[in-house]
DNA sequence: TTGCCTCCTCCAGTAGCTAGAGGATCAAGC
DNA sequence: GCTTGATCCTCTAGCTACTGGAGGAGGCAA
């Protein structure tokens, strides 16, 4: 049987040698048999598997996921509910993470939209950054709910701090 | 002058408590004063700067890009073309990043339109992590690339191996 | 005083690799 | 046979941006 090392490997799956040790030591791989002065040889089956990773990779499944798909690749009698579910899962992770990111361009769109005019003190980016919430369409009580937390708690200290007195020592004071 | 505790700020901000702890590591927040049991102490400026952190991690500018947008923020006679820069360079990021996620979701979309009919051996997504490349639209001599490599250095692996023997040692023998 | 809460530092862990140190082995050319 | 450069080995640490826990000290109300 014709056997390649690692680094063939590696070309053959366009995938970086210590990814393929990587890979070995978290279980994704099977442990490579050796030659005798200890290196490791792969076969034709190890460049189908290890493609088989990285095309599941590249489409965003996480590791486990991957161990699942490949457990259910090596026996392909058991019924594929499994795979089924884990591509709808990843289908909706990827969804609303596309979505998430379609909420951040629009606010970036508006930031640099509005231009620079080079006039100091007026920079829109810096500006946004300092007073608006970020996008809180999705998150109940968000940005600006933290503002007014941080006015109530800053008020609350204030009121505490009449009364009994705080003692900071700040950075003047020695050292 | 009013101050609050670490909790109180984390509070404020909406951001854990150790995160606080972990920015004043890192230099995104100055060293808190301490009072003399040596618990760090804020006040409104920490909320209005760690607000603003959080905002631009919100909008995922990596924690350098928002080093320097602190630094523009504290000197805002400075010029904001590094802000505005920053701004669309995060904004090409995010772009791009949508890009990606939308060809991968043709792809998931497809492996889960085409349904499980429960038989054995006939699963979609598992086929299609075995033989399709994934995507590459983007990647010239991606996926396909890989597997023609694959085939090549296999293929060259048995031409030498006529030649000179490998002496592979497999698991079966000892150990 | 008791008990609970918050705070402190330090360390380890998350995901998925990637890079480097320091050393062994291999293949090719002379 | 010797040298040279490529490749391989293990082990360790680093990347991003946090998060959680251990073990201990301080603060506050009843």
């Amino acid at each position: 049987m014709a056997t390649i090392s690692i680094g063939a490997l590696a070309k053959a799956a366009d995938v970086k040698v210590p990814t393929i040790r990587f890979y070995e030591q978290i279980g994704l791989l099977p442990p490579a048999p050796r030659t005798e002065s200890d290196r490791r040889i792969y076969d034709e089956a190890s460049v189908r598997r290890l493609g088989f990773i990285k095309r599941a990779r590249q489409l965003g499944f996480p590791v486990d996921a991957i161990r699942i798909l490949l457990d259910l690749s090596d026996h392909p009698d058991r019924a594929c509910d499994d795979a089924f579910s884990l591509a709808r899962e990843q289908l909706a992770a990827v969804d609303s993470k596309i979505q998430q990111l379609e909420s951040l361009r629009a606010v970036l769109g508006r930031m640099v939209a509005t231009g620079c005019d080079g006039s100091p003190g007026g920079c829109r980016v810096i500006e946004a950054l300092d007073q608006a919430p970020a996008h809180d369409a999705s998150t109940p009580g968000g940005a600006q709910g933290a503002l007014d937390r941080g006015r109530a708690v800053i008020a609350d200290a204030r009121r505490r701090s009449k009364r009994s007195e705080a003692r900071p020592r700040n950075e003047d004071d020695g050292v």
